[in-house]
DNA sequence: TATTGTTATACTCTATAACTATA
DNA sequence: TATAGTTATAGAGTATAACAATA
């Protein structure tokens, strides 16, 4: 409950219309009821929440999350090409040649020329790329896996089904 | 099934380690399986389709996310402060002050004094802005209603109280 | 003509330091 | 001393246009 500057006493939580003339009001606790309902809203703050639990984990890698996606992709698919990774991972191609320059500079990825297609580049893991990634991916299963630890096995598994129908 | 350079054929399903020498290969489908397993990678999936899904709707209304967010808030708690807007938003202080001029220059928002605190400034939507919002409102609830329309109702409540459960 | 990789560049978003006025 | 709002500025992320080499 918040006095007005003038005297009188206002609820903020009835300022559901423009308020009017000079009337103030104080919010104790914010209610973020529409924003709460929707699922933009919700998948982003969650988004967040995750990032934040990447960032930490991975702290001591000194690997960003797509720089973490683009050597998880190449060790999984050797071979695959620069345009192919854009596509995957919904960055631009511009933005794309720096962060492979950096992973190949630092020596975890490198470039050979594709088999058919003389346009293209194949990226590969080196020796060290591939420790790298091996490491980052087992404690990045185990951050997450503490970070959702409140959900059941049965909850995390309808998540990740939930979450794929939204963006498939 | 990709011919390798050299004469021999290889797969790059095979290419779990690092690829040896001067091995090369080609892929055809790109194998996410490992980032499809991860909370985050799903989640930051999900989180970029509802985006777009965001932009496409308020188009029209010249909003982005995080102006729209700004004057639900405020639609739903007259005299919140600028602080106040900067926690629940996940926004840092220096780049809330611009946004808020802006949309006080569009005649969306006003401010006035706090009614007890005079370091800080109550945030209040003009008629313009509750009709912006209101409308602004009523769009984004359809558009996303059409986007997760192939979830059932069941579905959407729980990945609301899932991811929920996830940021809280 | 279309596509891959690339350069240059602009724009937006996010982060840090420091100042003022009020508490 | 701590906090709200603000300024200036630096850095990261994302965007478009255009070019050379190849399909």
């Amino acid at each position: 409950m918040a006095e007005v500057a003038g005297g009188a006493v206002a609820h903020a939580s009835f300022a559901h219309s423009p308020a009017k003339a000079q009337e103030v009001f104080a919010v104790d606790t914010v209610n973020a009821q529409y924003l709460e309902s929707l699922v933009g809203y919700n998948v982003r703050r969650a988004s967040l929440a995750m990032v934040s639990v990447f960032m930490k984990c991975t702290d001591r890698f000194d690997l960003k999350i797509v720089e973490f996606s683009v050597l998880s992709l190449v060790a999984g698919n050797a071979g695959i090409t620069s345009r192919q990774l854009c596509q995957q991972l919904d960055v631009l191609p511009p933005n794309m040649v720096g962060m492979i320059d950096a992973l190949v500079s630092r020596g975890y990825l490198e470039r050979r020329p594709h088999p058919h297609d003389g346009r293209a580049t194949g990226l590969y893991l080196t020796v060290q790329g591939h420790d790298l990634v091996e490491a980052a991916q087992l404690q990045l299963k185990s951050s997450e896996a503490q970070a959702v630890s409140h959900l059941s096995a049965q909850e995390q598994a309808q998540l990740l089904a939930l979450l794929q129908k939204l963006y498939r």
